[in-house]
DNA sequence: GGTCATGATGATACACTATATCAGGCCAGC
DNA sequence: GCTGGCCTGATATAGTGTATCATCATGACC
């Protein structure tokens, strides 16, 4: 079956599980982008590293807002555009149940971007706000043979699962 | 694996596929609703026919246009409203990427609701814009049996594949 | 009949999400 | 210095979804 699945992320709990790992995170994000060609510019990280600093999907106007903190005339162009960047190169997802949008919780330098994506589901606590990435290929899988069935060519594949996190089904007082 | 998977809808080809068909849709949509204590109302009956008669998932504000040629006043939560009522009974989905909706292809009177869905996916043809919806039970499990991994408690599940149908890939013409 | 609670709809305004468009700045290369 | 490409600034607008209050019908209850 899946060979291997599940690393949780972005837990609410927990506040900013990483702290000085995002600026770590941004330099390999850097030189990705530069080993393809592109890069990661000042606007583009500010933007980055709001997203990882975020214990939670984070959406275009939250983000906007803590922008402009830093970048006195941003507008809704300005971090849509870093946004688009950031998702064409495997950086960061968009949740589309949410609008919202999360860092990628594998690594760059995998060679994964908006066209070669790499396999992810997303899980999303009702309850607490939070999610999780999973990259389970079973789930993967069975959708490219349920799709091959139908002889449709699969491109990008969206799973967005809703339910209750481990955490707050174990607490199930007021917590989360 | 899968026991059973695959019946294609809204084709875009294929113009209105249904037609006296749909009446006879809402009259069991309208018993179904009965069963359980709920009112087709005329209101929701024109949305989901609405609905059911466009040949490709169709937005909010589209059946709003369509709403008012019989509804003079009709305006943004009217058709909303009549939307959520439609969802939460499972005459519908919404697909998240194409912030549209469409009509399920299941059948009403199996007890599926927006609480208790029945598993369901969406092909998306990127090229001709028509969907198909799927119900594939290994894609189903694969999620649940992922998310159990984590001890994640699955409420309802998005899955949304973006790529080409096999039409538009056999005729890789203008044909779409 | 009168009253009251419930659910559905009408109607207005607003919030949130995303894009179009044009202008200016920066830099590499000729 | 000019050009072309890319990035950003800035303004306006399009598209999607809700909040809120008023109105109206229905049915329960006294």
């Amino acid at each position: 079956m899946s060979d291997h699945a599940g690393h949780a992320h972005h837990g609410a709990h927990h506040g900013h599980p990483r702290g000085g790992d995002i600026e770590a995170s941004l330099d390999r994000a850097a030189a990705t982008c530069l080993a393809r060609g592109a890069q990661l510019t000042e606007l583009r990280r500010q933007v980055l590293r709001l997203v990882l600093d975020s214990a939670q999907p984070i959406g275009a106007y939250a983000l906007l807002d803590r922008l402009r903190g830093e970048r006195r005339g941003a507008a809704p162009p300005t971090v849509y555009r870093a946004l688009d960047f950031l998702i064409e190169h495997g950086l960061i997802h968009k949740i589309e149940r949410l609008n919202a949008f999360v860092g990628c919780a594998e690594e760059p330098g995998h060679g994964h971007t908006h066209a070669h994506p790499h396999p992810h589901q997303f899980l999303i606590c009702g309850r607490c706000g939070s999610t999780a990435e999973v990259c389970d290929e079973s789930v993967a899988g069975a959708v490219a043979a349920a799709a091959g069935r139908l002889g449709f060519h699969v491109h990008r594949t969206t799973v967005e699962v809703e339910g209750i996190c481990a955490h707050c089904h174990d607490t199930k007082s007021t917590s989360g």
